[in-house]
DNA sequence: TAGTTAGTTCTCAATTACAAAAACCAAACG
DNA sequence: CGTTTGGTTTTTGTAATTGAGAACTAACTA
């Protein structure tokens, strides 16, 4: 390992990135590191060391992150240690799902127009609202199989 | 006012969905009954009554929303109260904005794979996955304009 | 001017989230 | 077997969020 300056500054921002979208902090960091580190695998030690978290931090950050897909690890012969690593490989998938769910406001949108007067500003607005969600899900979806498509899914 | 059972549980589920996504639950739940009452403007009692909810909470809420411009309020002349209702003007850009925020990823994506050994799987993955966020970033900007142009952004 | 009404701001208690530390467990080693 | 190693689970302390309630302010009203 051995990390510059730089890279543990990137290390950072990716994890405020996930900070922001509702991973706990521990766990972005962890993100950070092992996508900085993309392809070399990182032990737990060298995990729990850089980013001067506890043992009981790692090991609960990174189990969270089993479960939810996001990093994995290996085990070598005659060495008890796991070494961790990012899951890349259906990253794009898992992105579109994980980013679009927002995108299911466009169920209650559509329920709350029915409670408006049929033709009223607000059942206009909110159709119209439920609609564009929808729109934009499927653009996404097309465009998603396009690129699948193109470059493989990996 | 006066709320049937199906609306506030829709109320609800409006609510949690924004608490999801990191509003409050307080401010959440006042979306949902703006957005229930779409067209409607609802009175401050009125809000604070049918949620439950303390004056306190009810007005640091509706600050909150009024400063991420998702509600507004008008007045009326000899009436002191003030009439709430959900900002579903300028909507969809918003959502646009707000929602495409995390494909900044693609920049630290990038920024990470130079730290990769070029033509490294690591390198290569990364570079795609940052392709990949700035790809659907486009697709979605033009599907937007393209929205805007039939539709009217109102 | 005294009294209401409408809403805001402040203070506090309760809950929740987070991570450190300690206790624990299981596999391998000697 | 006893010990070390690698990691997990539990416990504990702290910090941050959240919303109730009280105190307050501003505007109108009688």
């Amino acid at each position: 390992m051995g990390f510059s300056e730089e890279q543990l500054e990137l290390v950072e921002r990716i994890g405020a990135i996930h900070d922001r979208s509702g991973v706990r902090p521990a766990a972005g960091r962890i993100l950070g590191l092992l996508i900085v580190s993309a392809g070399q695998e990182r032990s737990f030690d060298e995990i729990s060391a850089t980013l001067g978290l506890s043992k009981g931090a790692t090991s609960t950050a990174l189990s969270l992150l089993q479960s939810l897909d996001r990093v994995d690890y290996t085990t070598r012969t005659g060495d008890r240690k796991r070494y961790f690593k990012i899951r890349l490989e259906d990253w794009e998938n898992q992105f579109i799902a994980r980013g679009t769910k927002f995108l299911e406001l466009r169920h209650v949108l559509a329920e709350a127009a029915q409670w408006q007067d049929e033709g009223s500003w607000g059942h206009e607005r909110l159709t119209s609202m439920s609609e564009y969600l929808t729109f934009l899900k499927e653009t996404i979806e097309v465009a998603h199989q396009e690129w699948v498509k193109q470059r493989g899914s990996i």
